[in-house]
DNA sequence: CCAAAAGTGTTTTTCCTACACCCATGT
DNA sequence: ACATGGGTGTAGGAAAAACACTTTTGG
């Protein structure tokens, strides 16, 4: 295929990806170290590079998160956020970037994945610094989409693992939405949308009545009356 | 502001409109005559058009809305809808598109707004015919996004007239939608969500009892609870 | 036997739905 | 006078919210 003409190609295209995870039943986001001077000396931002010329932005977001991240893409729910296209949001040059919002289940992580290294970290979203770029609005707004896409849909199945029980399943509402949910009705609730399926397994060892486990009956993001 | 190294910069920037208006209660979306042998000969496409190099995103659709559509873009809401980034979605050149969803109430446009020149014109957005590149695609996804937008805030305060009676609320709720409401209940509901402001006149002049006139006391889109 | 979390129903209140008649005006 | 759309209330059912005790296991 043809490149159009050299003037009309002023912008690189970038990628930019918010991956939450919640652990410890606290939602968490990825971040990397940014050392840029003199704009930006260190600080953080997140994950985020350039788009490649056979890629998609969704393909470059999820190579991203790998070769950046760190963070094996397959294991990743990935959507697209907002394309950020202010004029001078890198300073350096035009930049256009596409923002993902991305889910994984901090279960499915290796315990590499799951460590901090010199150039990617998980951090506490509620206790996240200020980023570089325009990424503290990028960040918001992926909080703010995953807050609202929660409450009407199944999201929440990509990012609780496969098998939970249901106060499990309870715990990572109320770490996104911020409040907490009465456990009768909350069960109630669950019982009338019909999106669950009991196992026949119990969890075990811990020093408590064992929890009946359950699985989302389907790994599709379904809209679903209000929780 | 530096431009970065031209290989980097293999993609052209566009913006792609979805305008819609509401006219005689029934949806129309505006549109471009387009005819691009040899892929797109004799066809339709949305308005769109190239990002400069000193635009947003959205600076440029509202541009390209009064070049290409002949609309007065003041007059038009405008939010982000989505942006495609499909590697042949433009089979001459690399084009990465940012649509946008607009909307416009048809009273306030001129006459020459109104009516269809060579280049635009308005298509009831059941009849819409086949488009160019993806902007079926593009519009499918918009109509989505308003339908649904509409379902839990005051964005239909967008695609009315500064005043209006509630019937001619519930007409335009009801085009969107595709589906009738009760009167009644539709009155009590509106008259719950606290957002319109009931002025001191009346619609006259037609054949029958005068209604009351209204406007939406903000003119912000608020979130709502579910219509 | 004690600590910890699982599991379970009922009542009250709120919201949603369905439904039919009289009113004010223009012709 | 009549045709046209404007404006209004109620009753029944469904969903949401509030609320406390018994059960099962591990230590």
């Amino acid at each position: 295929m043809q490149r159009a003409p050299e003037h009309l190609r002023f912008a690189v295209l970038a990628a930019d990806v918010a991956l939450f995870t919640i652990r410890d039943k606290k939602l968490y986001v990825r971040l990397m170290r940014v050392n840029r001077p003199p704009h930006f000396p260190d600080t953080s931002g997140l994950p985020g590079g350039l788009i490649r010329e056979d890629e998609t932005a969704e393909m470059a977001a999820t190579r991203i998160l790998a070769e950046r991240g760190h963070i094996d893409a397959s294991k990743v729910y990935i959507e697209q956020l907002a394309t950020f296209s202010e004029v001078t949001r890198d300073p350096r040059s035009r930049v256009v970037a596409v923002a993902y919002l991305a889910l994984v289940p901090w279960e499915t992580l290796s315990s590499i994945e799951q460590s901090d290294s010199d150039e990617a970290f998980w951090q506490l979203v509620e206790r996240a610094p200020k980023l570089a770029y325009d990424h503290d609005h990028v960040l918001r707004n992926a909080h703010e989409r995953l807050r609202s896409r929660i409450s009407y849909s199944t999201l929440i199945c990509k990012i609780v693992p496969k098998e939970f029980t249901l106060s499990e399943l309870q715990a990572a509402y109320e770490s996104l939405r911020g409040e907490f949910l009465d456990k009768r009705n909350f069960r109630k609730k669950m019982d009338m949308l019909d999106v669950l399926t009991p196992l026949k397994k119990k969890r075990t060892g811990v020093r408590a009545r064992p929890a009946l486990l359950y699985r989302f009956t389907s790994p599709k993001v379904l809209i679903t009356p209000q929780l």
